[in-house]
Parts: C-alpha cells; sequence; structure tokens
DNA sequence: GCATATTGGTTGCATTTGCAACGAGGGGGG
DNA sequence: CCCCCCTCGTTGCAAATGCAACCAATATGC
C-alpha cells in the first residue's frame, strides 16, 4: 500500500535473487574454500613424496576397480568428471609411463578401454595411504561421525537434484 | 583374546587410518564433486553471457570491498587464495582490459596497489546477477535455510581448525 | 542402401597454471 | 654504514587445461 511496498516490490522482481543471506554467503565460500584447502593438502602431500597429482590417483582407482575388463575412455571420463580431451592426454601420459594400457575396444571399434598395469596397480597403493591420511587429518578428524553422516547428505542433496541441462534435458540419466 | 583380535589389532596399527567409511567415502567425494559441479555451473554460465571467469569476478570484488584506497598484490592474493604469481599476471590481464590499474604503494616502494576502475566496477555488476543466480539455482534452493546454516557451521569447522601436529590425531576438536 | 547426424577419441593452438629463479627494496644486528 | 636475510612482485620455462576442428565408426532417417 505504501510507497515503500511498491518499491520493494519493484527491487525485487530483480535484487530478490541477487541476495544473500549471511548463513549463504558463508556456506558458499566455505564450500569453496574448504574444498580448495582439502584438495591443496593432498596435492602438496603427494608431491612431497613425490607422487603424481591426485587426477592419477583417481583414474587409476577407476582402472582398479574395473579390473579386468578395464574402462572405455569416455566412462573413465564420465567417472572422474575429466573432459575427454583431458581423458586421452591423462591415460597417453599412464601409458607413457607404464601405469596403464590402451586396447581395442571389441563390440565398437572406434571405442578404446584402458586398463591398468600392475605397476599402476602398486602406484595407487602407495598413493593411497597419503592421500587417505591427509583427508583423514584435515577433514574427517575435525567432524564427527554424525557430522560426517549430515555433511554427506547435504551435500548430496545439491547434486542428486535433477539438473535441467541447458538447452535439451535428459529425462533422467540414472 | 582370539587370534582375530590380535590380527585386528596388527592391522589396525597402519590401516586403520587408510580405511573410511561410507559416509566418510561419500562425504568426501560429494564434497569436491559438488564443489566441482557448481564452480563449473557458474564458469559456464559467465562464459554464455561472454563474462570473464570467475576468478576476475573475486579479484575485482576484493579491489572493489578495498576502495577507494585498494589493496596490495600480496593481500589481495591472500584473499582469493591465489599464489603470488598468478596474481601478478590476473591483475596484468585486468589492466590490459582497463578493468584495474596499479599504484606504486606509498610507504613501501617494492609494494604494488592494485585499483579497480569505474569499468571494472561495471563490468563487475554485471557478472554478479549471472554469478549469484547459478549458485542460487544450484546451491541455495535445494536446501532449506536451516541446512544452509548447518553447512556453513560443518564446513566452517573444516576450515577453521588450527594445524595440528601431523602423527597427533586430536581425539575430538570440537 | 545411402545420405546424414551422432558418438568416441585425438590433436593443434591459445590460454592458464605451477615452479623456480631473479631483482629490488626493507629491516635488524654488528 | 654494511652485511645478511627476508618480503614483494615479476618473469622464463614447462606442464596442464580449454576450445574447436578433425577423423573414423556407428546409429538414424528416408
Amino acid at each position: 500500500m505504501q510507497p515503500i511496498c511498491i518499491i520493494f516490490r519493484i527491487m525485487t522482481k530483480s535484487a530478490k535473487i541477487a541476495q544473500w543471506t549471511d548463513d549463504e554467503t558463508a556456506a558458499w565460500t566455505s564450500l569453496v574454500r574448504a574444498n580448495q584447502h582439502l584438495l591443496q593438502s593432498v596435492e602438496t602431500a603427494l608431491k612431497e613424496k613425490d607422487l603424481p597429482p591426485l587426477t592419477w590417483y583417481d583414474v587409476l582407482w577407476e582402472l582398479e576397480k574395473a579390473r579386468p575388463r578395464g574402462l572405455r575412455l569416455n566412462d573413465l571420463g564420465s567417472r572422474t568428471l575429466l573432459d575427454k580431451y583431458n581423458v586421452t592426454r591423462l591415460v597417453t601420459r599412464l601409458e607413457k609411463e607404464g601405469l596403464a594400457r590402451r586396447m581395442n575396444c571389441p563390440g565398437d571399434a572406434r571405442g578404446i578401454i584402458a586398463l591398468i598395469t600392475p605397476k599402476g596397480s602398486r602406484l595407487r597403493k602407495r598413493m593411497w595411504p597419503v592421500y587417505s591420511r591427509t583427508v583423514r587429518e584435515e577433514f574427517f578428524s575435525r567432524l564427527s561421525q554424525g557430522e560426517i553422516a549430515s555433511l554427506r547428505k547435504l551435500l548430496g542433496r545439491v547434486l542428486n537434484a535433477p539438473n535441467p541441462a541447458p538447452g535439451r534435458k535428459s529425462a533422467k540419466s540414472v
């Protein structure tokens, strides 16, 4: 009724979305910073022991789990959230180090299957304690089990929401 | 008493740290993935509107807040969690686009102060709605206010914990 | 069956990042 | 004042990343 109300209405049209509460701001920055800090710690710890970066671990781990049949590069990419050109080059590098190898895909002539080698397995096993211990020290040990569970729930909610892709929303890729 | 117990004891010596519960694993991967997904969404949204990447926003925003006295490159780096060589180059790029400028630091001849220009301010203002809306849609809107608050609390705990000495796991760092 | 789109993977090029070394300036102890 | 060491910012070089074009193989439409 009063002018102020009208102004408020008009403002909210465009500004309401743009305004964040204190909690929202802090939650967002904490998320970004916590993640960055943790990843940084892991990378540093790995480097200290002359071990390759975390991305290598992720790939090796996926290949390890996919043993012995291996994994299409495409699937490897979607599991590790790596773009395909990045997968190509990462696998090439792993291959060069003897940690993985490529194989033609039986059913599909354009597909390539990546396999982990014994050397790759051994490297992954050496990386794991460093990775694992850092995350425990910097992350898990600072929260109770219950808190970890609720963190899982909350963050999972952010991820599992149906995400309308720009342009074409796939029905559901579950 | 039983052998199994002894084996367990021995195992835990080295393996306990390395073993993650289901909740721990899921919490960690959710954290990494949620963060990655959100940042990716923001970057995509910005690119769609032909706007510069998120790092530019962060820097511009810090400079905006530091107006009109500006900010030492060093401080700018610590606020944005950027390495110093990265700050140097980012500011150079901004300068080249007329979004910021450098100034000698009065009290300290080796210091450089970065200032935002009006053009920089305008750009930041144009970026904000895109940034803000994406985060709201993909993050805030999927949680209740209470959940956001507890997320803030939990993640804040991860960040604010004092640097613990390695080898000593605090029983409870609450 | 053939033209056309789509998928899977690779590669060249430009941009960005990480690392390590450097130069200039400042602060403290002799 | 001089020397040593530290901080601040920059830069050269190597590696990683993003983008877009590309080829080969498969799926789709007529």
